[in-house]
DNA sequence: TCATAAATTGAATATTATTCAATTATTTAT
DNA sequence: ATAAATAATTGAATAATATTCAATTTATGA
């Protein structure tokens, strides 16, 4: 056994997917070479980044997810960016947002478990700069990446 | 001009993509027959939901994007499944999770700019069950979805 | 250890994406 | 308003890719 599954998990999780032209084509009724011909101008516009695949994460062992609110230290007030970029580097994170209101960074996480989320905030989380933290364990996620589970 | 593209992209934000298998067998150094054959694996295990394209938000109209922090009566509490699906039909909601601390719900809204936020917050959010709201809105995005913009 | 199931693979086929040239529609400049 | 230039649509031909199938190897478990 190879565990191929993995790997493939770990690259569709970012890319290696493509678009159905055919199959976009039926459904909307004209010529697949119009809609290769969107698609690309579509890519070239820099409105399509990626296409990746969706997963149910408890299934690939990824099943438990958290909502980190970060404040920032004042003196970081002027370079958020930097820090957002730092963070966002590492793979189990969903998602860095930069935001107004009470709290300036949003991260979403994914670890196997309580454990291992642990490990996370201890390397990753806890820095200079950062001040203040609330997380917020999902408990169950309806919704992701605009696909209801 | 049939605006193809805002199809697509409704189309491709979902569903309508495809693993690339020759791809992922060069890149693993594995026959794509077997790469074929574990992703499939992975789709019939449910481990995979979906195959679906990322965007710079900005550049498709959805550059509005909120984290909504959501707190529900006490007598919601039984059954907050069922508002979370509720909300998550809607398109503008890309992510919603049920949560333990202080938010029992987390949601991620993606609009074209704050008038419309503004409406869908009137719509969706303003409802029975829904009893204390925080808002965190993203000024910059740096990381969605695992992939970095 | 034998029997059964699961995983890997190459060769053949089916399906799909891509290229290209021609046409039509739209935008821009005069 | 008109001509020229650019952008978008499309069908036919080709190239690339996914899928099926049967054979083989590897793992599992009574």
């Amino acid at each position: 056994m190879k565990d191929i599954t993995s790997r493939i998990v770990e690259l569709t999780k970012h890319g290696h997917c493509t678009p159905q032209i055919s199959q976009l084509a039926k459904k909307l009724k004209e010529p697949s070479t119009t809609i290769h011909y969107n698609i690309k101008k579509l890519e070239k516009e820099g409105a399509i980044k990626s296409y990746k695949a969706v997963f149910d994460y408890k299934k690939i062992n990824e099943g438990f997810c958290v909502y980190v609110l970060i404040s920032l230290a004042p003196d970081e007030y002027g370079n958020p960016e930097k820090i957002a970029q730092d963070i966002a580097k590492h793979p189990q994170i969903e998602s860095v947002d930069i935001c107004t209101g009470d709290w300036e960074l949003i991260l979403k996480v994914r670890t196997a478990n309580q454990d291992e989320y642990y490990e996370f905030t201890k390397n990753v989380i806890s820095r200079k700069g950062i001040i203040k933290i609330k997380s917020l364990t999902s408990l169950k996620q309806v919704k992701t990446e605009f696909v209801e589970m």
